[in-house]
DNA sequence: CAAAAAACCGATTGCCTATCGGTTTTTGTT
DNA sequence: AACAAAAACCGATAGGCAATCGGTTTTTTG
């Protein structure tokens, strides 16, 4: 899946906004950059097909939020990307790991260790 | 930087074989596509001008070899598929471990540690 | 130097984002 | 219910990039 100029920073807005709906985004976003509304609408409409973001009609217009937060779009983003060069049985994070572990620094692999601790913690609870 | 599926079956084609020219890869991969030489030819040249490949005149023709390992393209795509979406500071496959971190088994996780162990004693040799 | 091989150039197709104009559908108001 | 305003939807265009080749130029080699 491709993601967009604009797309990307629809995104963010939503994960700050939580909820807004075209015309809101287009007074932030679409102002600044010269956008039509409906170019807006266009974007949020196609961001809704990739199945990113949810809507509901709130009174008079659709209301947007993104379904997927940060992380797991990053994952997702990941896992696209790199799933034609990751053999099977072997996990993308886990391959890109091996080549990136040298571009992270002590306080990035104190955190990375954490996170996992944490997650063992969390399955012996269950 | 986009990769097609031609682009990438050629740079796994290249890390196997190390090296070759346009007409050992038509024979590998355009006679199973049915793609004509001239299409192995622009894709390679392509890679090249993409910087993933390296090429030197081999008496008659261009002689490829692949510039980077899978390791290191699979650790660039990420990180510019990602590089909108992460703050500064922040390395994106924290951030999509946080979120992905779920959906790795125990043995995947043993794996990532040891990867990350491996790191640390790397860094005490230097 | 001439034939064959390889490289290079340019055009076409297909897919996807960005962008809007214009039309249809919904809503909210008399 | 009737209408005007708002929102949604549709369809078209432009731009970017991979894939694909035909055809021409340049190299190589006998």
């Amino acid at each position: 899946m491709q993601l967009g100029e604009l797309e990307k920073q629809v995104l963010q807005y939503l994960w700050n906004a939580s909820e807004a709906d075209a015309k809101q985004v287009h007074v932030v976003l679409g102002q600044s950059r010269g956008n039509s509304l409906n170019t807006i609408q266009s974007t949020l409409d196609r961001l809704f097909k990739k199945g990113l973001l949810s809507r509901t009609k709130q009174g008079h217009a659709y209301c947007y939020r993104a379904k997927v937060d940060r992380e797991a779009l990053i994952a997702t983003l990941i896992t696209n990307v790199t799933s034609d060069f990751v053999e099977d049985g072997e996990h993308s994070l886990i391959a890109a790991f091996s080549s990136a572990s040298a571009n992270l620094d002590d306080a990035q692999l104190d955190k990375l260790e954490q996170l996992i601790e944490q997650q063992r913690k969390l399955r012996k609870g269950n």
